[in-house]
DNA sequence: GATTGATCTGAACGATCGTTCAGTTCTATG
DNA sequence: CATAGAACTGAACGATCGTTCAGATCAATC
């Protein structure tokens, strides 16, 4: 053997998915081309083959790599005694790793539907399990009366999508820091969920 | 002149437009081809273009048709007194609009950046239109004194975020009806904005 | 410095895209 | 029943799509 393996593709690989993930946060999976994200890159659009069996499994690919990031970083967080706490560090993190990969999250919810069926299933179980993590605390804290609600389900659901909703705004720079954005958000999540303020 | 006008096109039309929302909820604007959606009506793709002059206006058509549904319906709410009220009524009328056609919410938010730059501007005007009236709510009842929020922007934001999620789950038949859905959500509203409850 | 295999080019494949248009079909009117 | 014009067909346009591949190029090893 001469060149030991990916000498060069260490280097093409990352910036091959670096480049189809902002391309496709900007015009969207079926809008962008393989030759286009090529030309991001500085290279043909047959290369690409070397780094992905095809479009399909690069999409993927990339949605894949970011939600085990971000049960990962999930299970990195320190884990607070009480639910109450719990929440709070959970609410903090969902809001500073969105901020952190905006291109990332824009395109996990956007392209669920361009993936094959068998790639959509992988990708929702993992969702599924990063909700489960915020459930679990709302049961905790129901169960020890700090929070009050009807539905763990749906205030899981509820808190989510409002934490996520950040995205659509926040803009570094802006007026706010992030730790006040959080200080906000967790205020209004400790109401929605029945917390004693 | 022999027939009267749109004799035919009357019928077609519309099933143009629902034919091209039901196929751009599914799979995407730039994923449905012209031929695809004239599959769906029964009809040559070319006969499309006797009800859009192009792609790029019939999706423009229709998500600047909801935006206009929408506000239309939000001006027919009846208008209550105290903030508190008025509050309830725009929780309850978001969820119910909404989950009346999913389809169009779906498509309103995902084919945003498919719209050309001037069509783009529009919707995002009448969008913003709508987020004014629910943040001229919160304003008047932290003046009030009923809500309680450091940012009354952000607050509109965060539970328009809230409130859009419940497509995400809702399946009519499931076990919750809307009039329970529209109550959970407005004690978590309630809860978010700091109101007494 | 020769070699070897990873990396990339450049061209090509068939398929499909949005759009146009001459010509056919249909139906409400006179 | 004749007719005028709206509605539609069916074929075609050039462009672009994802993907393949033989051959050129490159750099790390012997």
């Amino acid at each position: 053997m001469a060149r030991t393996q990916g000498s060069h593709s260490d280097i093409t690989g990352p910036r091959v998915r670096a480049a189809a993930l902002r391309l496709f946060a900007r015009h969207g999976f079926a809008a962008v081309s393989m030759r286009q994200i090529a030309a991001e890159v500085g290279v043909q659009a047959g290369a690409l083959y070397n780094y992905t069996p095809d479009k399909q499994s690069l999409l993927f690919s990339l949605l894949k790599g970011h939600m085990d990031d971000l049960l990962a970083a999930w299970a990195e967080e320190p884990s607070a005694q009480d639910p109450v706490a719990r929440l709070e560090v959970f609410t903090r993190f969902h809001i500073r790793f969105n901020l952190e990969r905006p291109e990332a999250i824009f395109v996990s919810y956007m392209e669920l539907r361009n993936l094959a069926p068998e790639n959509f299933t992988v990708i929702e179980q993992l969702r599924r399990a990063y909700e489960d993590e915020l459930e679990a605390i709302l049961r905790a804290g129901v169960a020890r009366g700090d929070f009050e609600m009807p539905d763990t389900k749906i205030a899981t659901l509820a808190v989510i999508a409002m934490l996520t909703g950040v995205n659509t705004w926040y803009r570094t720079g802006g007026r706010l820091s992030l730790d006040e954005v959080q200080q906000i958000y967790w205020d209004m999540v400790c109401g929605a969920v029945g917390a004693r303020g």
